[in-house]
DNA sequence: GTCTATAATAGGATAGAC
DNA sequence: GTCTATCCTATTATAGAC
């Protein structure tokens, strides 16, 4: 996954990922048959496992929104690791590569989208009110990860966090 | 330019290159000696230069920030194919490479944020809060780019530029 | 399930004719 | 300044021993 997320499809060869996992060539052949989309989509699955035990589950949980917000905000600067790392879902946005796991990464944004929403209108939001706040939500989550590895500042990530939960307010 | 800010680094392949540009590789390798490194840094030069040009110049020209926004608003909108088409300084923070490219592309967002700036400061904004937002106003549209292409959904870029008059008001 | 060895191919880059 | 032909290396992928 760190290979994948930092390298992107394309820049993600066979060797660093051998590397990354301890195991020879052919031994990620044996456990991925289909070769590197194989790699991929397991990756994928990964990456799935942990946003639903990790971000999706808090948002959906009892409590106040606020207070959900907020645990997915602890998750998302353990997971981005204070905003020095990349995105998964915005580097497989990249390439010819990304035609092929589209359908994937849509579903994930949508999912999440979707967790947030949810907690907002348990808030009291509006339906339509409630899907465009957490789509300005992963606007800014996705833009902060960009511009902070960009400008070597990860403040701008964290401060992207901190507006979060004024933004998904009732 | 279109092959690189779509395939990013690693995706560009020469073939792609040489048939995005009509020639080919060894005429490539004639204009730019050092090879692929040298392609994307006068990718990069282009770059620089559409933006003075459509960007910065618009942010800095006489007028009410409320209007220089509009126009900066205007060419994005053009540039990235009204949010089908990917950031190339995006692209480029993604693998290896993004090592090399690094400098140029840190000074690229820093000139762009020091225009909005600028424009904002001519406002009446204080000089803190100016640097602030135009960061903010960056993320809006880096973070919309990546999910409106994400969920094929260019509105949600739209509305983030729509968003940028009322973030840099004073 | 892991390894060494080896294929097969694509990619970046160069030589030299025109 | 462009082309055809070629080289070299990295990369994906496979075969077969252990």
């Amino acid at each position: 996954m760190s290979v994948v997320r930092s390298q992107g499809y394309d820049g993600a060869s066979l060797a660093q990922l051998s590397k990354a996992s301890g195991l020879g060539k052919s031994s990620l052949y044996h456990h991925f048959p289909e070769g590197k989309d194989d790699m991929v989509a397991a990756v994928l699955d990964h990456l799935e496992t942990t946003l639903d035990a990790t971000v999706f589950a808090p948002l959906r949980a009892p409590g106040p929104p606020a207070t959900r917000i907020k645990r997915m905000n602890g998750s998302l600067l353990v997971f981005y690791r204070e905003g020095r790392e990349a995105c998964l879902l915005a580097s497989l946005g990249i390439g010819d590569s990304s035609r092929r796991f589209h359908p994937r990464v849509k579903q994930l944004f949508r999912r999440w989208i979707e967790a947030i929403a949810h907690a907002l209108r348990d808030g009291g939001v509006p339906r339509g009110q409630a899907q465009l706040r957490a789509e300005e939500a992963i606007v800014r989550i996705e833009g902060s990860l960009v511009l902070a590895r960009s400008l070597d500042d990860p403040a701008i990530f964290q401060r992207a966090l901190k507006s979060l939960p004024e933004l998904l307010a009732s």
